[in-house]
RNA sequence: GGGGUUGUAGCUCAGAUGGUUAGAGUGCCUCGUUGACAUCGAGGAGGUCACAGAUUCGAGUUCUGUCAGCCCCA
């Protein structure tokens, strides 16, 4: 049997590994394969850069799912690809050119385009291969773009559809504007921001002289944009003023003053300037009332020709030559300080600016309904549940979507004007002679599509859709969906929206909702921080499966978790664990005859106990990974193989290892193979790596882990201990006794490993037998040595009780018997604390008849055991007082 | 303004459906070189479970309110 280094170095098989993977097409499926289908479309990572920690821990929490599902027998397909990411990429590549003293303009669209494929073919590869660095299963046979052939093709039929039924318009709206990335935005991409601001006060006097009407406004330099100043139908103030005329000042336009129930009495005075052309409430305003819509302010944030000296100047600067202005002319009478939420860009944080302008959108009302009532009925369940609230409140207080994009990198809109009828035509296919006149004066429309118009698509463009594919009727709708909290809007919502519309069911049938990683201070990890830390840079460190580990523990869906160097470190150590434990079977396993299957009557306490303890933790491990607790589930993983396996179990082979008896060291062995075996399938789905190579080594273990089955109980059939059998209850007191005679020994100073003499009391008849024949367990977990049953107590002893043992350990004139006594005291106050509580719960009456009677007996037996460990405790404090 | 979420050991976090003396990792203290592992082993200290009420035989866990932090929406 070859045996493995001495310290796990991941770097020197991770690699290898996936490859070895990846030959073998373990990660590819087909449609007909057999078992029940379990697929997972990736959130697919854009391609402007590289991957980050949010990917890993996404990516991390699906190949768990997806390798636990394929170890079951599922016919498991994970779908993986990467998203154009429209503004993101373009803006990487202007900056690119930018760099080479030139820009979009000057190269030409078709050019430009080539440059952006140049940079997807370059990164987009690149972040496919930092996934398989992070051991990610993926069917890289199937990968998607979301511009690739199949998706365009999907996203021409799906945009002509909507159109056609009247889904998609394009009109007039007030849109959210970024002037730095020129282009509309959608209303979820625009991040408010509380910030501090102003509250102006402005006189607009009346025409006819009687006086005037203060109005107060955050921004003062729209005022030139303004065609009517509101106030509310009930206000007292101005009732009898309404319907009267204003005179703009500076502009020295007449406005009116109008009545709306929009207006809000409480703010600033009461009466409001409307801008319809710069604020979205007041364009509402503006449509009901037919007020005139001035554009004061140009796509690029400067103010629009035809204001004089305004002309030509950025919005901020005129805003301070406004107020310098309306100051001087007696207009401005007060300036407050004045918080209030102000929309960024997401992308490049930039103050939004919203513009009237002509867009495309999606009607979303019709659309919204079914992914309403698909999340009530259960259809689509949310993991954490709390998620669907925050879906359906959205989905209910939706606003049409604007999809529209004055960028060139993304799906262009099939939409063609023609310059001689002035006919729109919108089709699947390319268009070149107008279908309403036959002329060929056709343009295009230059805009492009939302990035997650696409995205809206994948779970079934990627599946083959618009063709009807085999994948597509096997694997969709898909099962899980696993994402970050921050994209259920953007992403999530929108996939469902258009599932139902487009194929009639839900695209997946649970959305799992993961957190944020943020950095150890719990700040989120940003370019701009500069406090990210590059998972690749920790694979290469620590290895993929220290950093997946130590992203899915301590974590529990939804919630956020922090990055910290001293976890992987911990993950890291674990490996270690698992590696030396292996190598120890390993290098024991010379001779070893494979063939050889104990029976049940083979087996000794030990080996029962861990087999039982196996069985347990399959059940909790597959429990918590069907509740997608997967952070529960690594825990229980690292407790078995660390504390039960690892400090006690294969402790206590090793007197059968080196000993004598072939058979006994032939069936430790046995045990040793299996538990070990078993506990690495268990844990594939966590640390894959570590996982293949050190079962590979194993007898009898054949073929790929990832292609084995995943444990089950039944398994262990055979080799699991009669149900009657108190094993735990017998353990229990074994290791009890052990963790006192440590416990004893470190008391007084002696090294543990030290030989020290014990003598052992058992206080329970049916313990009797066991614990003399299994001494030996004791002796080896605690050098205890030799072991002395006896009913009297030594005198000059130190002394602990245990349930069902009292325990002495001999040791005249190394003990200082007040200390003894202090130590067994405090011992004492403990145990009768927890006596007096137990008494309290029994004597009351109302817990006898309410408690379930479980309940009841365990406190009665609670009671016993602590009232046998005070007595004894008193009665060694007594002797030890009369020495 | 509406909604959500968090508050448990020095730090980071677990503690489904209420029921042992509330746990882990890390940090800290003491001890340990016999061969699986010092990326380790043994032991230990350390918690009024934010606060106040309520429900209950019983609350870290359920409800209400308060305080503090974070997030989303308007």
């Amino acid at each position: 049997m070859s045996n493995i280094p001495k310290t796990y170095e991941p770097q020197n098989f991770e690699r290898e590994t996936y490859a070895a993977w990846e030959r073998d097409k373990n990660f590819h499926t087909t449609a007909d394969a057999k078992g029940e289908p379990f697929c997972i479309v990736i959130p697919p990572p854009n391609v402007t850069g590289q991957l980050h920690m949010g990917h890993a821990l996404d990516e991390t929490l699906q190949d768990i799912l997806i390798r636990w599902h394929r170890m079951k027998g599922d016919n498991t397909l994970w779908m993986p690809g990467t998203d154009h990411a429209g503004i993101a990429t373009q803006a990487k590549v202007e900056e690119q050119l930018r760099g080479e003293g030139t820009n979009r303009y000057e190269l030409g669209r078709e050019k430009f385009l080539q440059r952006v494929w140049q940079w997807k073919e370059t990164y987009g590869n690149r972040i496919s291969y930092q996934l398989r660095t992070l051991g990610s299963s993926c069917d890289w046979e199937r990968e998607r773009f979301t511009m690739d052939k199949g998706c365009s093709k999907a996203v021409r039929k799906v945009f002509v559809q909507l159109y056609n039924e009247g889904l998609i318009y394009r009109g007039t709206r007030i849109t959210n504007w970024c002037p730095k990335c020129n282009t509309a935005l959608s209303d979820i991409e625009v991040e408010h921001e509380t910030e501090q601001g102003h509250l102006w006060h402005l006189r607009y006097p009346f025409k006819d002289g009687s006086g005037y009407v203060e109005v107060a406004t955050t921004r003062p330099e729209t005022m030139l944009g303004d065609t009517g100043v509101a106030v509310h139908p009930d206000d007292e103030r101005y009732k009898n003023l309404v319907g009267k005329t204003l005179i703009l000042p500076l502009v020295n336009r007449e406005i009116p003053l109008f009545a709306d129930s929009y207006v809000d009495r409480e703010f600033g005075t009461g009466a409001v300037k409307v801008t319809p052309a710069h604020d979205p409430n007041d364009f509402e305003m503006g449509l009901r009332h037919n007020l005139e819509q001035v554009k004061v302010i140009n796509n690029d944030g400067t103010m629009a020709e035809g204001l004089g000296k305004y002309s030509g100047l950025d919005r901020y600067k005129c805003r301070e030559l406004i107020v310098a202005d309306l100051t001087a002319a007696g207009v401005l009478v007060a300036t407050e300080n004045h918080e209030h939420a102000v929309g960024h860009c997401q992308r490049c944080h930039t103050t939004v600016e919203p513009l009237i302008s002509k867009q495309w959108f999606v009607k979303m009302e019709t659309l919204a309904e079914p992914a309403i009532e698909a999340v009530k009925s259960g259809e689509l369940q949310f993991v954490p549940e709390r998620f669907t609230k925050i879906y359906i409140n959205w989905l209910e207080n939706i606003r049409d979507w604007c999809i529209s994009r004055q960028l060139w990198w993304g799906h262009q809109i099939p939409a063609w004007y023609c310059d001689d009828c002035g006919e729109m035509t919108v089709s699947e296919v390319d268009v070149d002679e107008c279908p309403h006149c036959h002329g060929k004066n056709l343009r295009r429309d230059e805009d492009v599509l939302d990035t997650w118009f696409s995205s809206a698509l994948w779970p079934f463009s990627t599946l083959g859709y618009p063709n009807d594919t085999p994948e597509l009727k096997k694997f969709y709708p898909t099962n899980v969906l696993v994402t970050g909290y921050d994209i259920i809007f953007f992403w999530v919502a929108r996939m469902v929206m258009m599932g139902l519309k487009f194929r009639g069911e839900v695209p997946f049938r649970k959305v799992f909702i993961h957190g944020l990683v943020r950095d150890k201070f719990g700040r989120k990890m940003s370019k701009s921080l500069g406090n990210g830390v590059d998972p690749v840079e920790v694979i290469n460190q620590y290895g993929a499966d220290s950093l997946r580990f130590m992203l899915v523990t301590g974590n529990t869906p939804g919630n956020d978790l922090r990055f910290f160097d001293e976890r992987v470190e911990a993950a890291r150590n674990f490996a270690n664990k698992i590696w030396n434990a292996s190598r120890f079977l390993l290098m024991n396993l010379e001779g070893f005859d494979s063939t050889f299957t104990p029976t049940r009557d083979d087996l000794e306490l030990a080996d029962r106990w861990i087999i039982n303890r196996l069985a347990y933790r399959i059940g909790t491990v597959t429990d918590n990974l069907e509740r997608f607790e997967l952070g529960e589930a690594a825990r229980q993983l690292y407790e078995f193989i660390w504390f039960e396996f690892c400090d006690y179990y294969i402790e206590l082979t090793k007197a059968r290892l080196y000993g004598s008896d072939v058979q006994a060291k032939t069936t430790a062995l046995y045990v040793l193979s299996t538990v070990l075996e078993s506990s690495l399938r268990l844990l594939h789905p966590f640390m894959p790596f570590l996982t293949e190579v050190i079962r590979q080594k194993l007898p009898n273990a054949q073929g790929s882990i990832m292609l084995a089955k995943y444990p089950t109980v039944d398994e262990l059939k055979g080799l699991l201990p009669a149900e009657d059998e108190n094993i735990k209850e017998i353990a229990d007191v074994i290791l009890n006794i052990v963790k006192t005679v440590r416990n004893l020994k470190s008391e007084i100073g002696i090294d543990s490993r030290k030989k020290t003499a014990v003598v052992l009391k058992v206080t329970r008849a049916e313990f009797v037998d066991v614990l003399k024949s299994h001494a030996g367990y004791v002796t080896e977990l605690a050098a205890a040595d030799p072991i002395i049953f006896a009913d009297e107590k030594p005198a000059h002893a130190m002394s602990g009780v245990v349930d069902g043992a009292e325990i002495y350990l001999p040791l005249e004139g190394l003990i200082d018997t007040q200390k003894e006594i202090a130590r067994l005291t405090k011992e004492l106050d403990k145990l009768r604390t927890v006596a007096k509580s137990t008494e309290n719960k029994l004597n009351n009456e109302r817990f006898i008849s309410k408690a379930p009677a479980q309940v009841v007996q365990s406190e009665r037996d609670k009671l016993v055991a602590t009232n046998e460990k005070i007595s004894a405790l008193e009665q060694r404090i007594k002797q030890l007082e009369n020495l």
